[in-house]
DNA sequence: TCGAGGTTTCGAAGCGCTTCGACGATGCGC
DNA sequence: GCGCATCGTCGAAGCGCTTCGAAACCTCGA
């Protein structure tokens, strides 16, 4: 509550100076400073935030624009929006929430009024409203994940595409022939999430490069149970498991295998890609790329206080490498010695 | 980008007309009010944030302290921070994050700085920090979940106790004799989790004060196994359990008690209280009287704006009454006729 | 000793808004 | 028709800070 110039009566200085000597940016003789910083630390001095905001042009608060779906995945979610303010933090900035409704409208708002200085789309869709809203609103934004349309636009997001491909290569190199692919459900991908199509779209096509046998399903509830069986139907000798798909579904799949008599790793290989969730408490767990919210979250904000402070930043897409996480859920398959299996 | 004066310009009027007309705080002929809105509107105008707040000593902003434990469940107390952030929005109020270490330092700097109006404390512990800083902070604050000094606070939570006392009185009301309750985690008591507390001594009482068999036990692990086994040790006839538990061990009790040949509610009736997990996708979804962020967020938002609004607000605690949501995880048990068990 | 050039500090002008006090206009009663 | 209360509007004073331009002071070489 102490004002600035409480401090600069108290050092015996002028405003400007205090102003100049907490801020660094004139120089200002060591020991003045030092009697500037005692006052202030004294007095408990913290500059007036709307004082500050008004003067500067800078509200070093960072709007966090997070629609919620009906199928989305709240926990994950929320991971994003936490790491992103985290991360904000260590660059002084704090974060507005917008949920729901208001992630469009309040993008809109916080931008005209000026009250933050950047926004960090999350949860972007294919066709994402907000991408034409960003583009009209001359405050700087970043979107963790990638639209369809990303002209213009700075864009962060784990390289899916990469996943796929170094999921399929892991189980091809270790001597598996028959993949199958546990997607999501197929509102997830009606909706337009994005990650979801390009995931599914590279493990396709590197499965083809390979000549690997594969297959693909989509959960239709909130089990493996039906994809596991529809992914038998396809592939009688199936011998590996990429899972990209929600937690419930990833859960289960041990169990639904057991219930046929099957076993991870020894009868089946299992990778789940650019998931958010942990496998660790899993009766099994499982060889992970994970999709990071820190290392999405971090980088966005990096690159959202950079061109802020930075004053602009080019469009650009940023595809963050996968990490592989062996938890030894793939083993090597040797050619000719197909795995011993119980008849269900 | 629209300024004030802007407005004014082309309304034909003082800026302070326009200020008028569009807070309403003073009589404007409604001729003069028609052309200052239509101008606005036509502008897009709407006014700086930082100016109005500065001008005004009220930023319309709301803290949310949302420290994140490490036995904490993500999914969960992110939902408060959401419902948070919704109710805020209806009464016009934006909502700053302030997670992880920044959750009680936060508190402190947007209090001091102004930049908040008002604070909402989530994830209370029973020896919380954050209740000492709430006090010294001169910062209209309003607590969600109850610690154990409360002098002076306001505070919003279920009400837990009355939620143990129904689920017991709801079992032994339909037959049941010999109940089980099982808890969080030991590790979570520990930390002061302060509801948790609350339910298990009131379901202890209400037991005894019903002369009913009863056990308390605490997972392990992140399933109901464990629990399950020491709740038949200690109670052979065991034909009700109480849960006030995570949703991993909720979520794994069917299995186990299928393990044990048993089912529910046929040989067993199962009450979820105090949770904020759904076991609608549950394999036998349980009744449950939830622990409902949004009537919490909403009680507790509509409290702190009224503090903010209005001018002070009396300290108190406000216990939201427990719904009873029916989903047939209870049947009634007639004396005499034991249920029929087939042996695990 | 004087002045150029550099360093340090200060004063004042805003930033865009809210709000107080005041002023002119209008309506009313007598 | 005059005085007074009421209504509608305006001007101006801040809110607490940042930042520009300039003043004040030093240092040093000529």
């Amino acid at each position: 509550m102490a004002t600035i110039a409480e401090v600069a009566q108290a050092a015996g200085v002028s405003i400007s100076t205090v102003s100049y000597a907490l801020s660094g940016k004139r120089s200002i003789r060591t020991d003045t400073r030092d009697r500037v910083l005692a006052a202030a630390q004294e007095l408990g001095y913290l500059p007036h935030a709307s004082a500050r905001m008004l003067a500067a042009h800078r509200s070093h608060i960072i709007a966090v624009s997070e629609p919620v779906h009906a199928d989305t995945d709240d926990a994950a979610h929320m991971a994003f929006a936490m790491e992103s303010t985290k991360v904000a933090r260590t660059h002084g900035y704090d974060t507005l929430l917008l949920v729901d409704d208001d992630a469009l409208d309040g993008m809109r708002r916080s931008a005209a009024t000026q009250l933050a200085d950047g926004i960090v789309v999350l949860d972007v869709d294919e066709d994402d409203a907000r991408v034409a809203l960003a583009r009209s609103l001359d405050c700087p934004t970043v979107f963790v994940g990638i639209p369809a349309d990303t002209e213009g636009l700075v864009c962060v997001d784990l390289d899916f595409e990469e996943a796929a491909r170094a999921a399929v290569d892991r189980l091809v190199q270790s001597g598996h022939r028959e993949i199958g692919l546990i997607s999501h459900r197929v509102e997830t991908l009606d909706r337009g999430s994005n990650f979801t199509r390009r995931f599914l779209r590279a493990f396709v096509a590197q499965c083809e490069r390979r000549h690997v046998r594969h297959a693909v399903v989509h959960p239709n509830g909130h089990t493996a149970q039906g994809s596991v069986n529809r992914l038998f139907d396809a592939l009688p000798g199936l011998d590996g498991i990429v899972l990209n798909t929600t937690a419930d579904v990833a859960s289960s799949l041990s169990a639904t295998l057991t219930a046929r008599g099957l076993s991870i790793p020894r009868d089946i290989s299992v990778i789940a890609a650019g998931v958010s969730f942990s496998t660790a408490r899993f009766a099994v767990p499982f060889d992970t790329m994970p999709l990071d919210a820190r290392a999405s979250c971090t980088a966005a904000v990096d690159l959202l206080v950079q061109a802020i402070d930075g004053g602009g930043l080019d469009p650009r897409i940023v595809l963050l490498p996968p990490t592989y996480i062996d938890q030894g859920s793939v083993v090597t398959r040797t050619p000719g010695y197909p795995p011993l299996r119980r008849v269900s």
